[in-house]
DNA sequence: CGACTATAGACAGTGACACTATCGATAGTG
DNA sequence: CACTATCGATAGTGTCACTGTCTATAGTCG
């Protein structure tokens, strides 16, 4: 396959290709003289996995750059596969900014309480306490182990399935694609629950007066 | 107060401060004179959300002009501030191009079996459809009911700890708040308490080999 | 009163980012 | 052998979130 033909099945413009090439998000086809050379299905799937990634994961090319490093890194263990997926893909810069508040003394009781034992380097830890303490600086004070312990639940249940979703992969290699792709992936697939789920709870709890704007059937895909 | 104070209080430098008045993400002070302004503790508190919203929620700035709209206009009423929210937050582009897949379908399917009623604008729907399209483009085919499930429950958990905060708050002006704010934080805070519970419930599966780089206690919050 | 700093408003500039375009030299193709 | 495609390098584009500069005016201190 050449590259026009790589461009065409994953309707890629070329130049995003060749970009693509320099920021090693796309490995390099077989050379068959200095200036041809031959991608074959692996490069199809690569493209597609790129593109989930920026696309629908919202990744920068340096963070998928790194995803794509770990699925390609063969000396890179699978325990580790989750920290480097979800480093690559947390954002680092709110982080940086040590929290003022006691986010991160409140986001550690709840590890405690729920017995999540996990090394303090965790993402996780610093992202929840910092929007802990970004809900407190807002004035608004709805973090109460109410909210927080529903949050916790769902992670629990959340993380339960992504665990056995790896587990079920067929090998090693798979197992890899689905931690790097599920912690990608995973965070949007719960976000637009979330919002389902909302406006569902919302329905209940506040049911639309007698006026008819009655949500129709819940299965119109079309919304344009 | 005055812009130089406005800026040391919010520690956000004048022209960025100038930027936002711009960009009408930070309302005018009260003209005192032709080229004099005074500034109050609102727009200490208005600066504080924006910089929550760009920075923790990752929003753009004309994102945080939507919300920041939604929270100022009193014309709108508190059951469609979630909506408003909820599609100012949802990046479009992804859901742009028509999903080829079923993923609709199958998102439908789990709304009809949770008894989700929604309308069809949701924005979560085409998210999570698009989500389990790319999963399936992807050859990672994962996304079984083992897996929907849980996330659809942990969806169900987190949106009813959403409603009972903003039930809980005391004004209509502060409900407006929860949501909006909410809406933006949550997504974050889920996303750190689920990588958390991921590596937690990584070890439990796969607890380590003697080796021992066992994580230490949870509660350390230095890490740099 | 006058030096000095701050301010509003307008507008131009910056740096990061994700592409996108062009070019020259070569390679395959009808 | 014309003609398109490709490689690699380099440069350019558009967007975004600021950031800097300028002018005229306003407050502030000695």
């Amino acid at each position: 396959m050449r590259m026009s033909e790589l461009s065409a099945t994953t309707v890629t413009p070329v130049p995003t290709l060749k970009f693509y090439l320099r920021e090693h998000l796309l490995h390099a086809g077989e050379r068959t003289s200095p200036n041809q050379s031959q991608y074959d299905e692996t490069h199809v799937e690569r493209v597609r996995l790129v593109r989930a990634l920026l696309e629908v994961g919202g990744l920068s090319v340096a963070q998928a750059a790194t995803v794509i490093g770990v699925l390609t890194d063969d000396s890179i263990p699978l325990s580790s596969v989750f920290g480097v997926a979800q480093r690559a893909v947390t954002m680092p810069a709110p982080l940086t900014r040590e929290s003022r508040g006691d986010g991160a003394a409140r986001i550690a009781e709840l590890c405690e309480r729920r017995g999540w034992t996990v090394y303090p380097n965790n993402p996780g830890l610093a992202l929840a306490a910092r929007v802990v303490d970004t809900y407190a600086e807002l004035g608004v004070d709805v973090i109460t182990e109410a909210v927080l312990e529903p949050y916790a639940e769902a992670a629990d249940l959340v993380a339960g399935a992504d665990l056995a979703a790896v587990a079920a992969a067929p090998s090693e290699a798979g197992m890899t694609t689905v931690v790097a792709v599920g912690t990608v992936l995973g965070d949007a697939l719960f976000a637009g629950l979330r919002r389902i789920a909302q406006e569902a709870e919302s329905f209940r709890r506040f049911p639309l007066p007698e006026g008819t704007p009655a949500p129709g059937t819940t299965y119109t895909d079309e919304d344009c």
